[in-house]
Parts: structure tokens; sequence; C-alpha cells
DNA sequence: TTCCAGGATTGAC
DNA sequence: GTCAATCATGGA
């Protein structure tokens, strides 16, 4: 077991990065969170301009692991570019340092499948319950870390064994996905090739219980499109009362209005968007048709 | 008990 | 092309 430290010459806001609804199997103890990157067991530590390493291997493993924190983004231009008004900037002034990650490619489809129609800790649970029962005990790691199953073990697996898991009416969409990546009907390497919109479409064609939502979170959280914009109930929620006077929009209108009025980094005004509306910071004292009448 | 959740699919129009 | 019903499940 081993050390490093990644120097930052930004902040970064690591425990709302890891559990900001992009990746689901980090874990905290303390201080200190405990995951999975490249396929190896890895903790992490806020250290001040700093983040600290640990782990087998951990000083050969630190550009691996800067490369799924991003630490490397330019968070300055990045904030220029999009906190183009009040709104957008009081949510990056709350969320400062909250970064997008860059993950592997078949567990965010798998965990974006499962996602659907359901909730952060509902979801997490299903995937520790997939882990747990179709993936194998990490090396070297802690005894109850395990590896997320590749799709060629998904594809073998039943749809009841899966519904098991609590995936529920998703088990058969994440049962058929993993048999199309296990057979390479597609490839996450070419999709990444294409442009936004088409690659979008590519994967929407290719993969059962993968939507619009579902495919823009793909390519924005593993396949480094960053102008990406995934709208779920609470982007669309966001963008209806921030940005178009309450009116609703249809989901795939207000995504592509992301990306054009956002530009280049719309993926992480999505993401500042998600962070500010799901929680109670960025929802205070709006206002709006769409507030919760409030008693008293 | 009803409503909601990082929605997708299907069928009707 | 848009729209509504339907799909499991647990938490609030």
């Amino acid at each position: 077991v081993g050390s490093a430290r990644i120097l930052l010459d930004h902040p970064y806001a690591l425990e709302a990065t890891l559990f900001s609804g992009q990746a689901f199997r980090w874990r905290q103890a303390g201080g200190t969170f405990t995951g999975i990157v490249g396929g190896a067991p890895v903790t992490l530590r806020a250290a001040g301009g700093a983040i600290d390493v640990s782990g087998p291997d951990a000083e050969r493993r630190a550009d691996e692991v800067e490369g799924y924190l991003r630490t490397s983004d330019p968070m300055a231009a990045i904030y220029r570019s999009i906190g183009t008004d009040e709104s957008m900037a009081g949510a990056i002034g709350r969320w400062r340092g909250l970064h997008l990650l860059r993950q592997e490619p078949w567990e965010t489809t798998a965990s974006f499948i499962v996602s659907s129609a359901s909730n952060i800790p509902r979801i997490t649970r299903t995937l520790d319950a997939i882990c747990a029962r179709f993936g194998k005990r990490a090396a070297r790691g802690p005894p109850g870390l395990r590896s997320f199953p590749p799709p060629a073990v998904l594809a073998k697996a039943t749809p009841g064994s899966l519904a098991a898991c609590g995936l529920g009416y998703r088990a058969r969409y994440l049962s058929s996905a993993a048999r199309c990546v296990a057979h390479g009907e597609i490839s996450f390497e070419d999709v990444a090739r294409l442009p936004t919109p088409a690659a979008r479409d590519r994967l929407v064609e290719a993969l059962d219980g993968v939507g619009p939502k579902v495919a823009e979170c793909i390519l924005l959280f593993s396949l480094g499109k960053d102008d990406a914009f995934p709208v779920d109930r609470w982007v669309q929620r966001a963008v209806a009362d921030r940005y178009l006077g309450g009116q609703p929009l249809a989901p795939a209108k207000v995504s592509a209005w992301g990306r054009e009025h956002f530009g280049r980094w719309a993926g992480y005004a999505q993401q500042y968007l998600f962070q500010d509306g799901r929680t109670k910071a960025g929802a205070a004292g709006r206002g709006g048709p769409r507030s919760p009448l409030r008693s008293q």
C-alpha cells in the first residue's frame, strides 16, 4: 500500500463531487473516501490544496486518479464561460470546486440504466447489491469493496437475479444492454468520436433502457463530452424556473437549449444546476410558480 | 395513503 | 412528430 499526493491549483469539493449523483459507489469514513478507479481500490482525502491518494500502487496510479477526478480541468475558464448570469454565478459560489468525473463507460452505462425513475439512495443500494452478487472482491482492497461486474458477467446473469437486486422492471434493460456491449455491438470509443447529438442518438438506438437523458449522462460522465446536457426532473425544473420564466419545455428541447446557451462547458452548467436544485441551498428563497406552498 | 425519484418504452393520434 | 399510460420500488 502506497500513497501519493495530487496538487491542486484550484479548490476541489471532494465530498460534493463524489456524492453528486454522478458516481454511486464511493463510501465515506470520517474524512476519507474509498472507491475503485481503473479497477483498483483507492482511498482519497482532501488535504487543503491537494488530494491525498492511498492504496495499492498509489504512487504509480496518481495520474489515473487525476484523470478520474479531472483535477486539471480549467475551472477558472469554465466558471467564466458558464457563469454569465446571476443564477449560475450563485450556484458556482455555493458549490465552488464541484467537478465532473471521468468514469469507466460500462459502469456509467449500467449505473444510469439503473437510475431511471429512481432516486440516489435507492440507486446506490441497487448497484451495491449488483456488485455484492456479481462483482469480485477488489484485489488488496478492503473486504467489503467489490469491483463492478463487466458486461460479459451481467450478460450471463438472468433478469430474475438482477431484479432481485432491486432493479424492478429495469432488469431486462440492463440484461439486454450488457449483452449488446459484451458482443461488441457498440463501441464506446467509436461513440466518443461523434459529435454530442449524434453520439447520444447512437447510444439510444443501440442500448435498451438508454434514452436521451441516460445517454447524455454516459457522454458527460464517461466519454468526455463536456457539452452534453442531461435533463432530469431537477434540471428540468431549474432551467424552467431560472431561465424560461417558469414555462415548462420538453426535456429534449431543454437539453438542446442548455448545450446552445452554455456552450462547450454546458455539462458543467448542468451539474451545478442539478446540485443547486436538488439541495436546499439553491431551492431556498427562489420563489416561482413551482415552489411548494409552505404553511404559516 | 399518496407523491416522487438523475426515465424509457410503447402505442395512439 | 408529440402525448399519455405503463413499468417496480422505497422513501418522505
